[in-house]
RNA sequence: GGAGGGGUUCCAGAGCGGUCAAAUGGGGCGGGCUGUAAACCCGUUGACUUCGGUCUUCGAAAGUUCGAAUCUUUCCCCCUCCA
């Protein structure tokens, strides 16, 4: 087997793929082109998208170029997979920033050094925007039937439910296709990757191109990553679990795989880290906390470079060994004449930005969940003072996982 | 087109004139145990509060009533069955 192929598949990424034989032989004769797409709903990334990032760094650790496509066209239409209602469509304005800040994203995630394994960014945009709509009638329209179009699990759900189905999303998956089609004229890509649920869509690409000129592209999946909890990964109660050092903070998204199950803990070393598989086979039987960190500096080191992972896991160990000042830890400053009288307890907690109910802040206080400076807050009343700073900061911890530094400016 | 069933707090799902901020389960949060894990146990889970209470919620609007999630009317949306 082809050496990217086994890696994918060895690393846990591979879920299906349109002939794996005949997708082999062609890794082993050339280098190739694949591309993955993003939409651009949200304003950034999470880590659901992490594992077709890691795609994208795999291709290109095995000498193969990526093109990352921005589907700055599509989402102004909305895939309907895995959808029951029609998404709620964004303004233009939404849809540049979002594009991008991504791109932003995922150009830390690649090499873009090496002119020959570089990613190619493009926007489907600049082709959807344009067409014709009655030669792409004539020219793409011709090649899919509406038989098998409403065969597809995305359409039929929402048919079996009576839910309507606009026409707009309809096409949405021809316009996937179409794009596999654009991308191996233009760029001669031969692969797309995407989630398991783009199945379908994927298809319709290598068949479009099939049909339309006689070449075998190839589709490649991977699959869904659900916690050992069941849980979807991505998103937490706390908030999503963002690529971005803007909305997330080295500190927190260390903890993210710090705190990650038992039993995923070899899977996603795996998957969201660059170490060998044999490494990672070696050190497989290792102490389960030391595995938890090591996957958390890994993964931190990949977004937020190795020094904030350091400072991480030095923040880490000093907040949860117990008595530290939490010196490394995120912090946020606040003016010297707002403390004293003005300020509270519970005031204090909502500017860390942890809570932003008072009640559930009084209920916290209430169970002894709050502490400052390792001491438990019993008191929903108390003023903050400057008695309370060491220098000029204290540590405000509620429960045990959470922990910020406020510091006077 | 015809006949029924339903929209309840994050989710599922009880309630069907006052005792309802609304049972129960899940999820979340906090505490205990531990390893910042899982499992388990306990507490908590609308907002604000001078901790006395106050305010806003049961698809939307209007109405009946001292009093409505519960009754009436209109509207919107879902589901099942038949044609």
């Amino acid at each position: 087997m082809n050496k990217f192929l086994k890696e994918f598949k060895d690393r846990g990424y591979f879920y299906q793929c349109t002939s794996e034989n005949e997708l082999s032989k062609l890794l082993d004769k050339k280098k190739i082109k694949g591309y993955i797409g993003f939409d651009c709903t949200a304003e950034s990334l999470h880590v659901g998208s992490l594992l077709q990032i890691m795609c994208l760094r795999l291709m290109q650790k095995h000498g193969h170029r990526p093109i990352v496509l921005i589907g700055g066209g599509t989402t102004r239409i909305g895939d309907p997979s895995g959808k029951d209602k029609t998404r709620k469509i964004l303004s233009e304005k939404e849809i540049e920033k979002n594009i991008k800040n991504i791109e932003k994203i995922l150009k830390n995630y690649l090499d873009n050094n090496d002119p020959k394994t570089k990613p190619i960014f493009v926007n489907n945009y600049s082709w959807l925007k344009g067409l014709n709509y009655i030669s792409f009638l004539r020219d793409i329209g011709k090649h899919f039937t509406i038989n098998k179009m409403l065969t597809f699990e995305s359409v039929k759900t929402r048919l079996d439910r009576e839910q309507s189905l606009s026409y707009m999303e309809f096409n949405y998956m021809i316009l996937q296709a179409y794009d596999f089609l654009e991308l191996n004229k233009k760029e001669n890509c031969d692969l797309q990757i995407g989630g398991s649920d783009q199945w379908g869509n994927i298809v319709n690409g290598t068949e479009l191109i099939k049909r339309y000129s006689n070449n075998q592209a190839f589709g490649l999946t991977t699959p869904l990553i659900t916690l050992a909890s069941g849980a979807k990964m991505g998103k937490t109660e706390n908030g999503a679990i963002w690529l971005d050092k803007n909305l997330l903070s080295a500190y927190n998204y260390w903890q993210f795989w710090r705190n990650i199950d038992d039993n995923d803990v070899i899977k996603f070393l795996k998957m969201f880290t660059d170490l060998n598989i044999e490494e990672i086979n070696e050190i497989k039987d290792d102490d389960i906390n030391k595995l938890k960190i090591k996957l958390a500096n890994e993964a931190t080191s990949m977004l937020h470079g190795k020094k904030a992972a350091q400072n991480s896991e030095q923040a880490a160990k000093e907040a949860f060994s117990g008595n530290s000042l939490g010196s490394t830890l995120p912090s946020i400053k606040i003016k010297e004449k707002d403390i004293d009288i003005k300020m509270n307890i519970i005031d204090l907690v909502i500017l860390s930005k942890f809570e932003n109910s008072k009640s559930e802040i009084r209920r916290l206080i209430k169970g002894n969940a709050i502490k400052i400076n390792d001491k438990i807050i019993t008191d929903e009343k108390l003023t903050i003072t400057k008695k309370l700073f060491n220098e000029n900061y204290l540590k405000l911890s509620i429960g045990k996982k959470r922990h910020i530094k406020i510091e006077v400016d």
